[in-house]
DNA sequence: GACCCCACTTACTTCTTGGTAAGTACCCCA
DNA sequence: TGGGGTACTTACCAAGAAGTAAGTGGGGTC
């Protein structure tokens, strides 16, 4: 995802520099409802993703205030990820976004790959 | 911005694929309401953008069907953009998020520059 | 004839993102 | 003592997105 120069000329710029990594729509709706999961948890749950970018963004999106980390300090000692408030009211504008896309997928996965076909190949 | 990886995993996967480009939203609010720009227009209205990436960008909203190229075959010849009912349908989906993004605009900014100072540097 | 506008195209470079793989440090269990 | 789990960190590399700059080919203007 590409960053967008500050300052922003407008909300949506900021709000998609927010959710633009690769994974992180996927670690928001992981976290969605409340949800409180491990770091190991959410690699279980984003199969592909590597431990580098997990953390790295996991980190962004606690920098941005819109993921909550915190540690355990027992033992053994572990973290828990949840949304923050604002990271939930990120995930309701996102909703809309994700009807749309869920509602087009198809067209927008066949105008994305023009050259391959949806019949198996022989 | 990071292309996902086809099949989409989610709606807002999807969605933030078509939308993803650097100047990608700030085409698609230049064609709200209806609007159509000429090419010259939209970079003239987007400042920054280069001819090469801002053709780039209309080329692959055009392919995504979100935003109509029609070329007038008139002397002299020109092109107008505008948006599809598709696009349409994506920059209402696109509302909610904007909103947010705008509504917290200032504490995104703040948290994306750690370093800078929101006073002028004397 | 020189210069501007329109709508691009092309070649080259840089910068950012993400991926791979390995290492760290600590704990528990058999 | 070997293996597994937790939660990372680090170094290196590749792909791709965007930036820079120049060229193209038409027309219209002074």
């Amino acid at each position: 995802m590409v960053k967008s120069k500050l300052p922003y000329v407008c909300g949506i710029d900021a709000a998609i520099d927010v959710v633009g990594g690769k994974w992180k729509v996927l670690i928001l709706w992981a976290l969605d409802h409340g949800t409180t999961r491990r770091f190991a948890d959410l690699r279980r749950e984003l199969p592909g993703v590597s431990e580098k970018v997990l953390i790295q963004q996991l980190r962004e999106l606690a920098a941005d205030e819109v993921v909550h980390r915190e540690v355990f300090h027992e033992v053994p000692p572990h973290v828990e990820y949840s949304l923050t408030e604002f990271g939930d009211s990120l995930n309701e504008a996102l909703r809309p976004l994700g009807a749309w896309g869920r509602r087009h997928i198809k067209t927008i996965e066949a105008n994305r790959r023009p050259a391959e076909f949806d019949i198996a190949t022989g």
